[in-house]
DNA sequence: AGCACGCCGACT
DNA sequence: GTCGGCGTGCTC
């Protein structure tokens, strides 16, 4: 275990003798490349050592990096400010953000970047006054003093508790607490205000688990116990129970090493409510969370307990794979396959396949879990890489849903309507026999186009090629690309028409519309990002739907995963064929996953569930295996199609976009990038092209696409080719490994 | 990321 | 004549 040899030496900077004076290598959280050489005032500052450093005209937190020294620097050293008093970064974390920085081809210093993200959070914040017991009793004992005593803890280290907490749990004021502690009966103690996570309780046995469930956790205790580098998947249909599968291996790993770390990712923070307390019940203390909606104090709190290695579990967004683990030992992945775990700007990277090189760069096991795995995992499977364990059925005897196409051509819904005869049947049915019905379409809002009925006009974004969302709700047209939102004009603005400003396509408002119109007596709510903005008022609406309150759920991809209805036996998905279009390479394989899981919301408990996909293209071999539920043809034949273009997995694919708001400097910079590719052996540059979003928030997007061979390192080709052009700073330049949005 | 340095328009 | 716009480049 490394520990911080550099104590604190309070004066560091004139006065130092020259002596004791040696040389390191600091790297800034700045867009650097590279460390830069500093003087240390003190001998054996461990490497991954947090500082503080003059740096140009001011004063930075930066880490001890190692490496060489650059004889260029001597001369022009500096000093180091401060030595923080912060356990420091693990040789197995500086080796993941070096390789993190090459793999995605961004400065060393933006990938240290996500690792501090902002320097406090090094600083010991300002401690709390906690409260224990003292051996004075006090002269009045009043009922109110009594039982803020009986509910008052003896160690100071463990059970000091503020004022308001002793206050609240007795059940009095806190005056009653500061009385105490005047007369000597509470003894006040300097209290850590980030306090520590609970222990996970090993002895806590997890739910009961089936013979598959059990047969599938002990491939993965094996795996844990032996220690070393594996990556597993688990590959289980909706509703098999991943989940304790998994933490048996989340067990296992903790108790193997009293110190190991272990770090779950889920793809969306609106699951992590829930998910908390599932692991919370299953180790009787809850994780320490990690996504973009915690309040600083809270994510100080979970920063700086990981990096004491006193979290020992942390379940998080693809962040989480950045926090200072001190003894990080498994990483699991859950819902693998999920796009959200692209990160799209500042660093872009996957963080399923960055916990995938971190577990084998740290030699630990990396546990991947999905219903529907991507393509990339399942042939990373049958090539040898990653080991499978497989979750065929349905936990307590529930049986998969049938799934139906329901062909729009043959059964046309009303005009200026969007649910087929044969839906509203299925939804009638389910009304008269009480069960619940979900109506599933992934767009927010009324409607997704407005379209002025006399000049054509369409209503986008300012500075954006993006269209405006009707949100009838709100009376207000949105963009969900930019954020701009603005009150729907009552006017054309190009042609000044009054009243011609018409929705066009249907939205889950809409359908909500729709729906009320059509069944006047039943429950109905909708589901979005926009009726339940936040994890609780998201929690209010399941918890409707799980009771039985709600007949009728109209909701978006917010509703298709993690929950359990048990009442829910139809499911109607109103455009099956939305994600089909826009030739973007995934686009089958992510209607494939979206639409079972969706599909996987119905009929969990005893009931069996049914499906109906509206499309126009039932022939489209997506629809076609979602209805005959042969996953594995349609892998294949996806696969096969990747694989005559050389697309990933089977090629390396990167993007090169470059934005700028003169369109004029822009196009130059393209056509010189362009120029300047080098013939590579077996790389194909295609572009430049306009981004399909081509103006976004002003700025004008052209886009290289590079393909090359497996066995081509796509960086080096990368790196050799943009080293040999300037491009003005005007124009923003990025390259994204392995792009997914083709947006 | 900041911040300084440097070269072209509207002000006292 | 100067104040200040933000493009360019540097930070050990």
């Amino acid at each position: 275990m490394p520990m911080n040899t550099a104590k604190k030496s309070g004066k560091t900077e004139a006065g130092q003798p020259v002596a004791a004076r040696n040389r390191v290598k600091i790297l800034f959280p700045l867009p650097l490349l590279k460390p830069y050489d500093y003087l240390a005032p003190v001998d054996g500052i461990v490497p991954g050592a947090f500082v503080i450093a003059p740096f140009g005209p001011r004063k930075v937190y930066g880490v001890i990096w190692p490496g060489e020294f650059d004889d260029a620097a001597s001369g022009k050293l500096k000093s180091i400010e401060k030595i923080c008093d912060a356990p420091p970064l693990t040789p197995d974390l500086i080796d993941f953000i070096e390789w993190t920085a090459g793999y995605t081809m961004f400065p060393l210093g933006s990938v240290l970047r996500m690792v501090m993200r902002s320097g406090d959070m090094v600083e010991k914040p300002t401690m709390q006054t906690g409260y224990v017991r003292a051996d004075a009793s006090p002269s009045r004992l009043t009922p109110q003093r009594e039982a803020v005593l009986k509910v008052a803890g003896i160690d100071p280290k463990t059970e000091a508790k503020t004022a308001a907490v002793l206050a609240e749990a007795a059940g009095v004021s806190d005056a009653v607490v500061r009385g105490l502690a005047k007369v000597g009966a509470l003894a006040p103690v300097e209290l850590d205000p980030d306090q520590p996570f609970g222990a996970p309780d090993l002895k806590r046995p997890g739910r009961k688990l089936s013979e598959e469930q059990i047969y599938a956790a002990d491939i993965l205790k094996q795996k844990v116990q032996t220690g070393g580098h594996t990556t597993t998947l688990i590959d289980g249909v909706t509703g098999s129970g991943k989940t304790e599968v998994y933490l048996e291996a989340v067990a296992a790993a903790l108790a193997r090493d009293p110190t190991a770390q272990i770090v779950i990712l889920i793809p969306e923070i609106a699951l992590t409510l829930p998910f908390l307390e599932r692991v919370e019940e299953r180790f009787g203390a809850a994780p320490a969370p990690w996504h973009s909606e915690l309040t600083s104090a809270q994510r100080r709190r979970t920063w700086r307990r990981v990096a004491q290695g006193q979290a020992r579990l942390v379940v998080g967004a693809r962040s989480a794979l950045f926090l200072p683990f001190q003894n990080l030992q498994l990483i699991i992945v859950d819902e693998e396959h999920d796009g959200a775990y692209k990160q799209e700007d500042g660093v872009i990277y996957h963080a399923r396949d960055l916990a995938v090189a971190r577990g084998s760069r740290g030699g630990f096991p990396v546990v991947l879990a999905s219903a529907t795995p991507s393509l990339e995992t399942v042939i990373n499977v049958d090539e040898g890489r990653y080991d499978a364990v497989g979750l065929p059925s349905r936990v307590a005897g529930a049986s998969m849903p049938e799934i139906f196409l329901v062909d729009m051509r043959a059964r046309p819904s009303e005009r200026g309507k969007w649910l087929s005869p044969v839906l509203i049947d299925a939804v009638n049915k389910n009304l008269s026999v009480s069960e619940q019905s979900m109506l599933f379409l992934n767009r927010r809002g009324y409607a997704p186009l407005t379209l002025c009925r006399r000049c054509g006009h369409k209503m986008t974004a300012p500075g954006s090629d993006t269209m405006l969302v009707e949100h009838r709700f709100e009376n207000r047209l949105v963009c969900h690309h930019t954020g701009f939102s603005m009150k729907k004009p009552s006017a054309c603005p190009s042609c000044k028409a009054v009243d011609s400003l018409a929705p066009c396509g249907p939205g889950v408002e809409r359908i909500e519309e729709e729906a009320r119109a059509r069944w006047p007596d039943a429950s109905i709510s909708v589901l979005s990002s926009d009726t339940a903005p936040t994890p609780r008022s998201m929690r209010d609406i399941l918890d409707a739907m799980h009771d039985g309150a709600i007949d009728i759920l109209i909701a978006t991809q917010v509703a298709a995963k993690g929950h359990h209805f048990p009442n829910l036996t139809l499911v109607g998905v109103v455009d099956a064929d939305l994600g089909l279009s826009g030739g973007d390479l995934r686009a089958g394989e992510r209607t494939y996953q979206l639409l079972s899981q969706v599909a996987g919301r119905a009929g969990r408990a005893t009931k069996p569930g049914r499906v109906l996909l509206q499309t126009y293209q039932p022939k489209a071999a997506v629809l076609a295996a979602l209805e005959s539920g042969d996953r594995n043809a349609f892998l294949a034949a996806e696969a096969e199609g990747r694989r005559a273009f050389s697309f990933p997995p089977y090629g390396r694919l990167a993007a090169i976009i470059l934005r700028a708001q003169d369109e004029a400097a822009l196009m130059k910079a393209a056509n010189d990038l362009r120029q300047a590719a080098p013939n590579g052996d077996g790389v194909e540059v295609l572009g430049p092209a306009r981004a399909p979003i081509y103006r976004l928030r002003g700025e004008a997007r052209m886009r290289f696409l590079i393909k090359a061979r497996r066995d081509v390192n796509l960086q080096s080709y990368l790196a050799d080719w943009l080293g040999r052009v300037k491009t003005p700073s005007a124009v923003r330049r990025v390259v994204d490994i392995n792009p997914y949005s083709f947006l």
